[in-house]
DNA sequence: ACCCAGGTGAGGG
DNA sequence: CCCTCACCTGGG
């Protein structure tokens, strides 16, 4: 039995599940697999807004609701990133992206996770971590968990990381709480006191898990795409892009990074595809 | 056999 | 702050 979701006009479902903010949605035609509350749910955005499959209780359907940011006011977002005029351009291939509501927990280890790494390897390495625990695991399965069984997951050198970071919470000495009702300067300084989370893990969890639009995450992709595009194709510091952030975006400075983000992505891929086709022709 | 991948931490200006 | 370097490991 199905229920539906209303959604606004301009949400896209399939951007914003495939923009970076999740790892652990699956997408095969036009349908996305996951599991939410514990349960295997399905989704699919169809005109009466977006098929639930697998959830049956209210409770979990709003907070299902929640988490998609099915009602973020993106008729206004939009309007005003497009005074930005390299945003205007690039909104008509990226419209629709909301800023997901994730667990603060279960982003913090994905992000953490995500350093140094490349995506399918950290899709496999959190299936893994699921698989092996149950479930997603809590601070405290973590924390107690074995070197040797947190290894068979690929974490690799992040594996102590993770371990401390859930010693920490479990023990009470990280309140995941705190962040949330702390301004973005302060909820990013308590963030980066814990291991394994410099800057960009930390803008991630700021932006996906706590709210925090202003956060502003700069990874290789990001860090091109203001180069590129505001900085005439120059190098410059991380800290650098985050002044232009700032000073462009301010509090849409999540957004205008996932716009950036999700357009750059998809033009590398595109290239990639248009370059490995050219190499076949000319080999053969 | 190599090379790369959504950074971070340590060490030294 | 800025710079440099090493880094688990699966998949090209």
């Amino acid at each position: 039995m199905a229920t539906f979701i209303p959604v606004s006009p301009l949400y896209r479902l399939d951007r914003t599940l495939s923009c970076g903010q999740a790892f652990r949605w699956r997408w095969e035609d036009g349908t996305a697999t996951g599991i939410f509350a514990g349960r295997p749910v399905k989704l699919k955005q169809e005109r009466r807004g977006i098929r639930v499959e697998g959830l049956q209780e209210q409770a979990r359907l709003t907070a299902l609701q929640h988490y998609l940011a099915v009602d973020e006011p993106l008729e206004i977002i939009e309007d005003r990133l497009r005074r930005d005029r390299i945003l205007r351009r690039i909104l008509p291939h990226t419209t629709g992206i909301a800023l997901m509501r994730q667990d603060p927990w279960e982003c913090l280890v994905s992000f953490v996770i995500s350093a140094f790494n490349n995506i399918p390897k950290i899709e496999l390495t959190l299936e893994r971590l699921c698989r092996r625990f149950g479930g997603f695991p809590s601070p405290g399965a973590l924390a107690g968990a074995r070197a040797r069984d947190l290894r068979s997951c690929f974490l690799g050198y992040r594996a102590p990381y993770l371990s401390e970071v859930a010693r920490r919470i479990s023990a009470g000495e990280f309140i995941l709480s705190e962040p949330a009702d702390a301004p973005y300067k302060e909820a990013r300084r308590l963030l980066l006191t814990l291991p394994g989370v410099g800057h960009k893990v930390a803008d991630c969890v700021l932006l996906f898990a706590y709210g925090k639009g202003e956060a502003f995450p700069v990874d290789v992709w990001v860090k091109r795409a203001v180069e590129r595009w505001y900085l005439g194709g120059r190098p410059a510091t991380e800290k650098r892009i985050r002044e232009v952030a700032r000073a462009r975006f301010g509090s849409l400075a999540g957004y205008a990074q996932q716009h950036l983000y999700y357009y750059i992505r998809k033009q590398g891929s595109a290239e990639t595809r248009k370059r490995g086709k050219t190499e076949r022709e000319t080999t053969q």
